[in-house]
DNA sequence: AATGAATGAGATTTCATTCAT
DNA sequence: TATGAATGAAATCTCATTCAT
């Protein structure tokens, strides 16, 4: 595997520490190389989206696309990573937040839901690649996602095992209950997209915080 | 698009009624190469599986495919398809029983993870193709999914709308209760997989049955 | 790698224990390729060389040699490998016959200029991926090629002992006599063929022979 | 192809008839150029090189390349061609001394093994790429090259054809005895660098001193 | 003069599909 | 019907060369 060389890692800084133009520069170029990828990746996945087409996208020459990734798949691999990182983020901004534990799942859904909305090429990436990644690449990139992955959801557990002491929710498994918010957003929005709704609306929102909550079953 | 005769249709049946002998060794052919299919399908995907593997899997030359299916992409579709039927019919099995609202909730639930747990090529292809099919294929093939899946969430959806009627569940909106049953059954199940846990096991049928019926905040 | 059946290996025969047609046609294709591959390689070197080039001579699509050999690099070992083998059978016929060590030595060297004389093609492998071979390929081939060449230079190199036991030859290092005879023929067939001269001619058999056995200097 | 201009043959020397500061140290960075350009070369042969490994090795930027040779052709003849012509005046300083025919034989055994040996890259250079240069350059190079090699070979063949006059050798083909001798040695040469030994040694210089002298043959 | 990003032609390799047997 | 060799289009990737800075 060729390497690619990291600039803004060697002295391309100038002695303000500020990135030098050619260096910024290149991160705009790598930054349009990857939302180019992002969008075909998502539409077509791994193997059935082409190098041609991302080049055509990106307004760049195929060739050009080696000097910033060393090959198909590890492009592939900085679009989902990208991709996971910024949705973590994002979840974490939500999680810091001091607000009681039910607000918090409510805010959760909202943000996930605006998210999707958003970035539709992240719904559709998770649903086609989520094993795809697992199982073509290596070693280290697999165990690699697999960690962001469960760092996201263990950040969602940790807050309903805090619920969960405040009795304010059932004794469920806190990690169990975390997948739970994941897939339901992710298959309200799937749902959504599939019939080209859009994906962040009340009734969403509404729907799934209230089963969420509350379940479908009423108490007399 | 080569036209495959069905053989099913002409006149290979004789006068009784009853397929001929040929006729049926080709029908048990034909399963024989779905059945490689589907395993390679789901390890693969579409486009990263080859019709070479499929074929050594089936046990035929790479040609004889040719003499039950027009095209990769054709079996791909059957392949498909058939999983849908096959998942439709099971869960048409539940919703028949004659059981309340919420029992029928708890055995759907049940029944899901145990398809999954059986068939976990099943699961991997609702994960990986859920929109390769209605990004890659016509137009027609497309609406066809579509109807498949639209059915199976009505069929479900019906039975919350009862439930609604008779005030056991919450007055949400049924099609999207159904969605979400889908949607958390598949996410315990894939993470499950992930995890090299099994799918079929109590805590994941309890906490899905719970979390559903009851939601996660507690009552006073 | 790609693995390619060996057909040979498998029931292709008959019962009769003679190759079926198909087999045998699959060899002649085989060597039609190989010979196609040959004098492209010995005309430009292995990385010069292109499949475009050598399919066309072949007459077969480039993806057809594929179905024979690997990859391009083991077309090429199997070619060069061949010669080798070719090279060495004839050196061999030789060295079996009965004749006196000095009549050997001039029978080798008559032997050797014709092949070259013969197969163009040897002298230029040999000359120009001789070093190759040993350079580029991976551990297990390097060694298989040094062991070729080294059977082949043993082979000489016991006769030459043979003579100095029978007190015919010089008490040189037989090893190193061998490697001056195939440095010697080597070195005056490549000049008459950059000369476009024949190689295989009374003069140059005369002076290695002469040369060889007496060297160069007069006695008194 | 681009011309360079040969700034050493216009207006950039002073006055005084010496180079200029700036075209001496033009001179330096292209021998630095020619240096890496070799090493890489001799090991990787004309096409398997890459401008890139050679820039590199040089420390200079891939384009500043093409400020020194008009492309990797050229690069390559150059490279070549110096070999050649400092082969050559090494030789020219053994043939210019006045000792006696053998001993100029002797003493051109032990040049040639002593040029091999400090100059590994050389040898391999001439095994590898011998005909390549004659096969892929115009007409006008591969004369040129022909005429250094033969020039080369002359030199040799006036001194043994002078040994033939005061009979000190055999009424041999001059021409073709210098020919042997640098087979011989190269032959020599290349064999101890495929086993790993070292080329100058007392060993090979007898050997090849003696076997060129006496033949192998003993005499009664 | 020096740089190295961009280019795009061209290389190897894969594989769905065809077709003669 | 079954076969699998042959095909060739299309994919990924390389790298000599150019050119704006």
């Amino acid at each position: 595997m060729k390497i690619i060389k990291d600039k803004s890692m060697t002295n391309v800084k100038n002695t303000t520490g500020v990135a030098s133009r050619k260096e910024r520069e290149r991160q705009v170029k790598k930054k349009d190389i990857l939302k180019a990828a992002r969008e075909v990746f998502a539409q077509k996945g791994l193997h059935a989206a082409t190098l041609d087409e991302i080049a055509e996208k990106a307004e760049f020459a195929k060739g050009t696309l080696y000097g910033y990734f060393s090959s198909k798949e590890n492009l592939f691999i900085s679009v989902v990573e990208e991709e996971m990182i910024n949705f973590r983020e994002k979840i974490k901004d939500v999680l810091i937040q001091d607000i009681t534990p039910d607000q918090t799942i409510a805010l959760l859904v909202v943000t996930m839901l605006q998210i999707f909305d958003q970035n539709i090429d992240l719904l559709r990436l998770m649903n086609r690649e989520q094993l795809a990644v697992t199982t073509c690449a290596d070693g280290i990139v697999k165990s690699r996602f697999r960690r962001h992955y469960q760092k996201m959801v263990n950040m969602v557990s940790e807050h309903i095992a805090h619920g969960i002491e405040l009795n304010q929710f059932h004794a469920l498994n806190p990690n169990q209950v975390a997948i739970a918010i994941f897939s339901l957003c992710h298959g309200v929005a799937i749902n959504s997209f599939m019939n080209r709704k859009k994906i962040y609306n009340t009734d969403n929102i509404t729907l799934i915080t209230n089963l969420l909550l509350d379940g479908i079953k009423t108490r007399n």
